[in-house]
DNA sequence: GATTAGTGTCCCATTATGTGAGACGCAAAC
DNA sequence: GTTTGCGTCTCACATAATGGGACACTAATC
């Protein structure tokens, strides 16, 4: 009743005050803006998120994230085992290619990254913790959504999910073969090349197989 | 109503689900266990949570905290310029002292560490990203608590948080000299000494003006 | 096979709960 | 002084959350 849309119960409306306040702090005007909630809904919603600490104000009262969602975000990571099994053959692989690199799972009809270096080029990719990517386009979406073996153990895409960006992705699978997350390392295709699998191939896969194992998903390391 | 402490509307309850969630994944039995919610309850506000990316299911249908979390622990990181204006210098100190750092802020009557790097040894002091420690003990929260200078503008602390483990903290003011925020050096008594001040005070002293300037929190460099 | 105990899911009458227009106090701007 | 904006709080109202209990299902136990 009310609102446009995704809202109309307390939980889905207080979502929609975290929503707004992902990109910038608000004050409680603007806030009633973003939102398109009354003001005294507004208000009492970012106040009682504030009781919990998921939103916090600073000196001039306009609200922002809170610091508890610094710790549920942490534990939201190392639920993920996998991200944290795969910080070590991640930073490899970045110091090997020298590009952005990160680590994609299927969630629902999206991907999400659970884990990413930054490249240390001035002109790089980035992919932040957490972004949710489309399962349509990219390397890591066609890894993610085809259960097939590819012959080289690696796919690339060139200037696919976005212009002018390249990347390789090779699946991470578990005991049964599943797969179940994609190692990827994506750059600006002036340096990565039309054919990054060639250059990146052998890399990518080398850090799955290592993902693999560090995650204890393939038994014995080989 | 019912419930003991702490949740009487939808949302308190719907955080009583996600603090839950923090530590371990909850079957709906167990999640019943733990929040004190009735059944239906529990299922209700976990399946809305859910649908908002807050938590997810695992293949066994249990309940864990989401990936929409990732995003928004995030946001709420770059919410504080001072994390990441901290990066470099919390490196740099990490790396000349060689073990683990913090950057602390005060947030009500507890600080929380919005920033840290652990050591590269075996044995380390871990304070993850997002904790909340107490106002009351370890020289980072004296740091925060007391507005005066100290004459040698860092504090130090042996075994007072916490047993065998000493710190060393200085502040970060802002340009009306407020105290914004407390670097800290912690490591075990054993490597760090009983001294501790003397041995990183100038560092943790010099990082904190680097981190002042970074942040332009001091209007030009020095 | 029948029984029991344990899941997760869903329904629906009941009422507790959140609602939001509007009043209020306080600044700063005009 | 007046006006315009802000955040905050109240309170009669009815919407929206509630939770006991029914249901389907699987896995042990008899």
């Amino acid at each position: 009743m009310g609102n446009t849309i995704g809202g109309v119960g307390v939980l889905d409306k207080a979502v929609d005050v975290l929503d707004a306040l992902e990109h910038c702090s608000l004050s409680l005007s603007e806030l009633v803006v973003v939102t398109g909630l009354p003001r005294a809904t507004a208000h009492r919603l970012a106040t009682a998120l504030e009781r919990h600490g998921l939103v916090r104000r600073d000196a001039d009262g306009r609200f922002m994230l809170g610091t508890r969602l610094l710790s549920l975000g942490q534990a939201a990571a190392d639920a993920w085992p996998l991200a944290t099994a795969a910080a070590s053959a991640l930073a490899i692989l970045r110091d090997e290619t020298g590009e952005s690199v990160q680590l994609f799972v299927r969630d629902g009809e999206e991907r999400v990254c659970i884990a990413a270096l930054q490249s240390l080029h001035g002109l790089r990719t980035i992919v932040p913790l957490g972004a949710r990517l489309p399962l349509s386009a990219g390397s890591a979406a066609r890894i993610l959504t085809s259960a097939d073996q590819t012959a080289t153990g690696w796919i690339e895409s060139v200037g696919e999910r976005e212009a002018g960006v390249a990347s390789v992705s090779a699946p991470v699978r578990d005991a049964s073969g599943r797969v179940v997350a994609a190692v990827s390392v994506s750059g600006p295709i002036e340096r990565t090349s039309r054919q990054p699998g060639k250059r990146y191939g052998s890399f990518v896969v080398h850090a799955a197989r290592e993902i693999e194992s560090e995650a204890g998903l393939r038994g014995v390391d080989a």
